[in-house]
DNA sequence: TATACATTTAAACAATTATCTAAATATCGA
DNA sequence: TCGATATTTAGATAATTGTTTAAATGTATA
C-alpha cells in the first residue's frame, strides 16, 4: 500500500498510468511520450511494477506493459473510507 | 494535485489524515499518537497544509487542525477517472 | 553466428525529503 | 509582566529519489 502511493506521489509515474488505461504499450513506445532517457523510463516502469500498478510481460524483442486496476482500486478504497460517511475506521 | 500526491505518499502523514477523520485535534494531540519529534510532525502538518488537506487554525494557545476532504476528493476523481469505462482521458 | 534493436542494470551524482536539536514565537494565567 | 505551555522555524545531517551515461542482457534476423 505504501509502494503504492509512493509510485503515485510522482508525475512521470502518473502520467504512465495515463498512457497504460488507453491501451498496453511497451517500454519503448511509453519512452516516446517523455523527454527523459530510456533507463529513467524504465526505473519509473520498476517502481510502479514493485507497487503492483503494473505488469509486464515478454513479447519477443518488447515488453509490454499492462495497467492493474486491481492495486488502484485498494489505493481508491482506502480514499473511500476517509470521504465515507462509514467510521469503522478499519486500519488497512 | 502533486502536492497532494506527494503528501499522501508519507505513511505518518495518511496516518495522520485518518486522525482527523475521527476528528479535529491540535497538533500536540497528532503528535501523541508518533514515536516521532514534534517537530518533525509540525513538518509533516505543513506538508499537508500545503497540499490543502487539512486546515489550521489557531485557537487560543493551541492550534487546530482540521481534514479538509475537498482536496481528497479531487485525488479520488483522478483514480476514478482511471477505472472507470469512460475514456474521454480530459488531461488535468 | 554476427549485428542490430529493445530494454534493463550498474554506478555515479544532484536534488529532495525526513528527521533531529536548539531557538524563536505566541498565548495563557498567576 | 513572568513563567509555563504549545507550536513552529531554523539549521544541520542522513536517507531516499530521480536522473544520467555506460555497460550488460535478451531477442531477432541477415
Amino acid at each position: 500500500m505504501n509502494e503504492s502511493f509512493k509510485a503515485l506521489a510522482d508525475p512521470t509515474r502518473r502520467q504512465i498510468i495515463r498512457l497504460l488505461r488507453d491501451k498496453d504499450r511497451t517500454a519503448g513506445e511509453i519512452a516516446e511520450f517523455f523527454n527523459m532517457s530510456k533507463p529513467s523510463i524504465s526505473h519509473h516502469l520498476n517502481a510502479l511494477k514493485t507497487a503492483g500498478l503494473v505488469q509486464d510481460e515478454r513479447q519477443g524483442q518488447f515488453i509490454r506493459y499492462t495497467l492493474n486496476t486491481t492495486v488502484l482500486d485498494e489505493v481508491l478504497s482506502w480514499l473511500l473510507e476517509l470521504t465515507d460517511g462509514n467510521r469503522d475506521k478499519k486500519g488497512k
